[in-house]
DNA sequence: CTGTTAGCGCATTCAA
DNA sequence: TTGAATGCGCTAACAG
């Protein structure tokens, strides 16, 4: 509609004048014309197209956020409220630099490389990607790039990853129920060979009773099914008799959570009967009675510092550090029981 | 990188060929050559310059998603499960179709027209966007346009919209209560003004109890703070004996499972001593204990029959209503108490 | 300080 | 069945 030649004629100077307008460029143009030309902009309420911005200089001043998830796995990956707070504070960041959030979800390589081709996408954040997927990502785009809770199989390439101290998390979080006296326990995962941060929750639990001479064997590192149901039915199963268990840490909040108050339905009592951990620190460890002692970690950080990475490699200015684990920090509430003097 | 002119290069043919074989124009071009252009672009693999396409035909397969807040609230707005819910699901629904996503929050309506215009959107979803706002951008904005859970301020317009049976929900809630012995009742919602749904909500019970001969002045329609312990410190108040409130009737689980927890921590039995009901029946309704008895309503779908619906107007196919109410559910648990035999 | 011009990649019309 | 030419709106290099 409103175009720069539109406006150049109704203000009758040419284009390029126009442009220095809008572009600031106050050194190109003289105060009385400035005025003149800037006005009807205004009054035009012009918008530059684009595509057209795209198409001169291969730069589309949109960034792609784009969460990975399993190719079959409930399409629940944006509906979890540790997702959302990293989102919401992307977009805030996105927003404020004056860039655009195009948003994608995908378990498929060569779409994250189309994307970022066909809209020269000036930057990219990866959420949750596998790390051999990295690899194959990171070596055929040429575009800023800001991972988020990824893990990575190859030292030789510098990713940029906006982490958590996950082993240090899941190692407190043991050395806490430890001193507490569980020896017997079992940890919950979404899926071991998946999702970014669980193996290394469960090797700082590994280490922690390592520590001790005690060991996390496989049969305690337990999948999560997707189906609550099923869910459901595992926790019984774990309280059951069969299992001596004393103690269940989950790498999620919002699971143990769940469990929390579906034990606590089954008149399984928590933690008199069965201690619990979560992991994140959201709203869910608050939430539930008994409140969850869990691993605090600030999600919506995550988000932003993963921009202002991303800004800054953009800017082609230096980024301190590369690799980025935010803190984690142990949250002692009321669902773990002491059952022996330390 | 690799043009359509590139590969008509490397193929020996004009562009215009290339083009016909990417878009399928079969009639027009041979078996022989259109194979051999077709294994350049999957070798070359081929990816559309979109900024092009914006310029050469004014649209972008991009549909905007714009969330509106009120200017200066915690952008917490993506953070909270319902949008979460909304969110997941419309992205699933336009990647299906071939669309991109373009997210962005503001509270500001000449932004949205801006970005219509810039991006030459393709189709726009406006979530919870005050009545008197929605007339100015539909009126000054000529792409295809689905609200969600708006209230219109005017009746000459046609408004597309994916709404809910809020006031249905009120009443209900409302006429269980009453049904359950209670009678003074105070309504809690984020805030009248703004939210779509709340004031609905609020006329739903106000409508119950008038059935009644009752009615809900307008001190019992009361605001929730922003900041959490400021809400703490209300339900506090609420349950003083100063209140003669026997039930407090939130207009979002969320609040309503932060009430019930924060009240059982002072000792404040729900039911027994207040009984409260939620609004959404999200995952906080069946976490917390008691359960909370709420008001079913299916985010998700309303996220699809949003996009749905853009896409019939997108492709100038008839929309067969309008303004549609998705239909609410009561919801019956453990957070009211029967306090009289009906 | 201001204007002219070429070119970005694609769709489309028209000509061969 | 194929090709050449034009224009979409903007930028940037250059000329005045």
């Amino acid at each position: 509609m409103s175009t720069i030649k539109r406006i150049a004629q109704k203000a009758g100077v040419s284009a390029t004048t126009v442009a220095n307008v809008l572009h600031g460029n106050t050194a190109k143009v003289s105060p009385a014309t400035r005025e003149k030309v800037q006005a009807i902009i205004d009054e035009e309420k012009y918008a530059p197209n684009m595509g057209a911005i795209i198409l001169a200089h291969s730069n589309s001043r949109i960034i792609g956020v784009i969460m990975f998830m399993e190719p079959r796995r409930d399409e629940t990956v944006l509906e979890d409220p540790f997702s959302s707070a990293i989102l919401g504070a992307m977009e805030r960041e996105i927003r404020d630099n004056g860039y655009f959030l195009m948003l994608h979800t995908t378990s498929d390589e060569d779409e994250v490389v189309r994307l970022s081709k066909a809209w020269k996408l000036d930057g990219l954040v990866l959420v949750w990607v596998p790390g051999d997927i990295c690899r194959v990502i990171s070596g055929s785009i040429d575009t800023p790039l800001v991972y988020i809770d990824c893990y990575f199989t190859d030292d030789e390439r510098v990713y940029y990853n906006v982490g958590l101290e996950d082993q240090r998390g899941g190692y407190e979080i043991a050395r806490y129920l430890l001193s507490m006296g569980h020896t017997d326990i079992a940890f919950l995962a979404n899926n071991p060979q998946f999702y970014g941060g669980d193996p290394a929750r469960c090797e700082g639990c590994r280490q922690a009773l390592r520590e001790r001479g005690l060991s996390l064997t496989d049969d305690r590192y337990i999948p999560l099914p997707k189906d609550r149901r099923e869910r459901e039915t595992l926790y019984r199963r774990l309280v059951d008799d069969q299992f001596p268990y004393t103690a269940l840490v989950f790498s999620a909040d919002y699971y143990a959570a769940e469990a929390v108050s579906f034990l606590q339905d089954c008149a399984v009592e928590v933690p008199s009967r069965i201690s619990v951990t979560g992991f994140d620190d959201n709203i869910f460890a608050r939430l539930v009675r008994p409140r969850l002692t869990t691993v605090h970690q600030d999600s919506g950080e995550k988000g932003r510092l993963a921009i202002s990475m991303l800004m800054k490699l953009i800017r082609q200015e230096p980024v301190p550090e590369a690799n980025v684990r935010l803190p984690v920090r142990l949250e002692i509430r009321d669902s773990v029981r002491r059952i022996r003097q330390d």
